[in-house]
DNA sequence: GCCGTTTTCGGCCCGACTGTTTTCAGTCG
C-alpha cells in the first residue's frame, strides 16, 4: 500500500511534533516541518517520480535521509521512524501542543507533574483549577489555555481566502478612515493570495508613533471582536465572534517597506532575505538594515523596492515570495512578467438562468461590458446535470438563437459567445455528441459527478475529454471545494501531458472556493507547455468581480499573460478555437 | 536533517508579547 504525497506531509509533520516533544534539535524539527511543507507544495506525485526513476532531492528540503524515508513510505506504506516515535510519544500530547499558547515546554511540564495525556484531561485539570499549580504557570495561563482549547473547537481549519479577504477589507476601511493612519494594507497571506488564510495580517502606518495607542484601542474595541488575544503598544491580536484571529501591527512610515516585507512573508522567504542581508553585513528586521556591530547607521525604507534593493535584487512580487525559487530568478534576472488583472479582458465560464444563474444572457452580457471585458462565452451546464437545470440538445438551439440576438444588440461593445460546461459522466462517456460540440463557439469541459473514483478510471475519464478534438477547455479540473471537497485523486502529470499532446487549455477558476488549478498546479502546466484560461465561473453579475482571486494563483503559479486564452486579442483567440475542431 | 560565492562541517532569522518571574523562558509568527 503506497501512500500520497499528503500522507507522506503529514506523517513528517507529526515526525516533526514528536522529535519537539523529545526536546530534540531544533534544526532537526524544522528539518522535517519544512520537508513536509515543501512535499505539500509539490505538484508531482511521488509515486510517479519514484516509478521514472527521478530523485526525490529535487525537492527543497529533501536530502539524502528523507529520501530514503519516502522510498520506505512509498515501497511499504510505513514508516519505521515514526512508528518507533509514536510509540514513545503519546498522540494525545501532538495534540496538546497545538492548543494557542501550549509549546513542547507546557505540554512535556503537565504530563509529568500532572499525568495528563490528552486535550480532553487537560481541559478537565483546567476546569478544576489544577493547572495554575504546575511549575511555571499561574491562573491567566490556566484560563488562557481553556479559552484556546475553546477556541480549537471552534475553528479547526485555515479559512478560505473568500471569506477571509473581505473581513480584512472592511476592518482595514475602517482603520484607513482614522485620523492619522496614512496607509494600511492586509498583509500575510491574504497579500500572498493564498487559498487559506491561518490569520489575517493587518498593517498601518503612523507618522509618529505616539499616534498609535488610539487606533489600537479602537481596533480591539471593534463589534465584532469575541476577545482580546495580546495587546500591546505595536502589536495587538483579536479572535471574531466567526473564530478569524485578525492581527494588526502599528508602525511608523518610514519604517513601511521593511515592516511590509516582513508581515507580508513567507517565513521560508524572509529568512532567504536575512541571510542575503546577513551576506552584506547587515541584520534584517521588520525595522530596519543594521549592522550587528553597530559601527554603521541603520537604513530605513520607505518602500518595499528599497529593502530589494539593499540586497542587491529587483523587487519581487509579493505572490512569487515562498522561497520556490524566486530569490534566485531575482539573481539571475528571471523573473517572470506576471499577468495581471489588467491583462484579463474576456471570462470564458459563466452561467446564466437557462441553467443554475441568477441573470440572463442579457443581463450577464451587460453586467460583464460594465466590468470592461471585450468578449465572454456563456457556458450553462449539461443535459445530464438535472439538479441545476443543465440543458437538453434543443434547448441549447433556442439558447443559441438567443445569444446571437444579444450578441448582434451589443453592436459590437462586448462580443458574447456561445458555449457549454458539458459534464464528463460518470461512465467516461461527454454528455453531448460531437456534432452538437462543433456547433457550439467554445466547450468547457468538467467534472462533478463520481469525483471519488479510484485513480486510473478518473484519470482516464478526464483524459479521454482532453483527447476530444472538440473540447477547448478542462474546466476546474481537480475539482476540489474549498476547505471542504479533497481534489479528485488524478494523475495531473498524465493530464498535462495529453493535455498539452492535444493542445487543450486548462482553467484556474477564479471562484475563491475552487481556486482551481492551484497555484504549484499551474507552474507545472506551463512549465510542460500547456495553455491556461482564468474564468469567474459567475453564476451572477458580482461573482465576475472575484477575477483577482484567479490572477493572483496565476502570478503564485509564475504565470504570464501569454499563458492565458482570454488575455489574448478576439481575433487570436477566435482563430485558436476555429484551428481546433470546428 | 538540510545545505553550500563559508561546499562535506558548522551554521541554521529575529523580535513582540505574555505571564511569571524579579531578569527571563515560552510561544508565536
Amino acid at each position: 500500500m503506497s501512500l500520497s504525497n499528503r500522507e507522506i506531509a503529514d506523517i513528517f509533520e507529526t515526525v516533526s511534533d514528536m522529535l519537539q516533544l523529545k526536546g530534540e534539535n531544533v534544526h532537526r524539527v524544522l528539518a522535517y516541518r519544512n520537508a513536509s511543507e515543501s512535499i505539500r507544495a509539490w505538484p508531482r506525485d511521488l509515486r510517479t517520480m519514484q516509478r521514472e526513476g527521478a530523485s526525490f532531492n529535487d525537492i527543497p528540503n529533501i536530502g539524502d535521509t528523507l529520501s530514503e524515508k519516502i522510498i520506505e513510505m512509498l515501497d511499504t506504506g510505513k514508516l519505521q521512524f515514526y512508528d518507533k516515535l509514536a510509540a514513545e510519544v503519546p498522540k494525545g500530547m501532538i495534540d496538546m501542543m497545538h492548543i494557542n499558547g501550549v509549546g513542547p515546554k507546557k505540554a512535556q511540564r503537565f504530563y509529568k507533574e500532572l499525568g495528563i495525556h490528552n486535550v480532553q484531561e487537560l481541559e478537565q485539570a483546567a476546569r478544576e483549577g489544577k493547572l495554575r499549580d504546575v511549575s511555571g504557570m499561574g491562573a491567566k495561563t490556566e484560563a488562557n489555555i481553556l479559552a484556546a482549547i475553546e477556541a480549537l473547537s471552534r475553528q479547526t481549519t485555515r479559512t478560505p481566502l473568500g471569506v477571509a479577504y473581505p473581513i480584512a477589507q472592511s476592518i482595514l476601511e475602517r482603520l484607513l478612515a482614522m485620523p492619522n493612519v496614512l496607509q494600511g494594507v492586509a498583509a500575510g497571506s491574504i497579500r500572498r493570495g493564498r487559498p487559506t488564510i491561518g490569520d489575517v495580517d493587518l498593517l498601518v502606518a503612523v507618522t509618529s508613533m505616539d499616534e498609535a495607542p488610539p487606533i489600537m484601542e479602537a481596533f480591539v474595541k471593534m463589534d465584532e471582536v469575541e476577545r482580546i488575544l495580546g495587546n500591546g503598544p505595536t502589536k495587538s491580536s483579536v479572535e471574531l465572534h466567526s473564530g478569524l484571529q485578525i492581527d494588526l501591527r502599528i508602525l511608523a512610515q518610514e519604517r513601511w517597506g521593511t515592516a511590509l516585507a516582513y508581515f507580508t512573508g513567507s517565513q521560508a522567504h524572509n529568512i532567504r532575505m536575512r541571510g542575503l542581508a546577513l551576506d552584506k553585513g547587515l541584520s534584517l528586521n521588520e525595522h530596519e538594515f543594521s549592522d550587528p556591530q553597530g559601527e554603521k547607521e541603520p537604513i530605513l525604507c520607505a518602500t518595499e523596492e528599497d529593502v530589494y534593493a539593499a540586497v542587491g535584487l529587483p523587487y519581487i512580487a509579493p505572490e512569487l515570495r515562498e522561497d520556490r525559487g524566486e530569490i534566485e530568478a531575482a539573481q539571475q534576472g528571471k523573473l517572470p512578467k506576471l499577468i495581471t488583472l489588467e491583462d484579463i479582458h474576456a471570462d470564458l465560464h459563466m452561467h446564466t438562468t437557462w441553467s443554475d444563474g441568477g441573470l440572463t444572457v442579457r443581463e450577464m452580457a451587460e453586467a460583464a461590458l460594465e466590468r470592461g471585458r471585450k468578449f465572454i462565452v456563456i457556458t450553462d451546464h449539461s443535459r445530464s446535470l438535472g439538479m441545476v437545470g443543465g440543458l437538453t440538445i434543443e434547448q441549447l438551439w433556442e439558447q443559441q438563437a438567443e445569444i446571437r440576438q444579444v450578441d448582434a444588440d451589443m453592436n459590437g461593445k462586448i462580443r458574447v459567445f456561445h458555449g457549454t460546461e458539458m459534464e464528463i459522466k460518470g461512465d467516461g462517456t461527454l454528455d453531448y455528441p460531437d456534432d452538437v460540440l462543433e456547433k457550439l463557439d467554445f466547450v468547457i469541459a468538467s467534472l462533478h459527478v463520481s469525483l471519488r473514483q479510484p485513480r486510473e478510471q478518473i484519470t482516464e475519464r478526464l483524459i479521454n475529454a482532453v483527447n476530444n478534438p472538440h473540447v477547448d477547455l478542462i474546466g476546474h479540473p481537480r475539482g476540489q471545494y474549498i476547505p471542504d471537497r479533497e481534489p479528485a485523486d488524478l494523475d495531473m502529470d498524465a493530464v498535462f501531458a495529453a493535455a498539452k499532446d492535444s493542445g487543450i487549455a486548462l482553467e484556474i477558476n477564479a471562484n475563491p472556493r475552487r481556486l482551481d488549478l492551484e497555484a504549484d498546479y499551474a507552474r507545472l502546466a506551463v512549465e510542460l507547455g500547456c495553455l491556461l484560461a482564468i474564468n469567474t465561473d459567475a453564476h451572477a453579475a458580482d461573482n465576475m468581480d472575484l477575477m483577482h482571486y484567479g490572477v493572483s494563483t496565476a502570478r503564485r503559479g509564475w504565470v504570464e499573460a501569454k499563458s492565458v486564452l482570454n488575455t489574448w486579442p478576439l481575433e487570436k483567440f477566435l482563430d485558436w478555437v476555429q484551428k481546433r475542431g470546428r
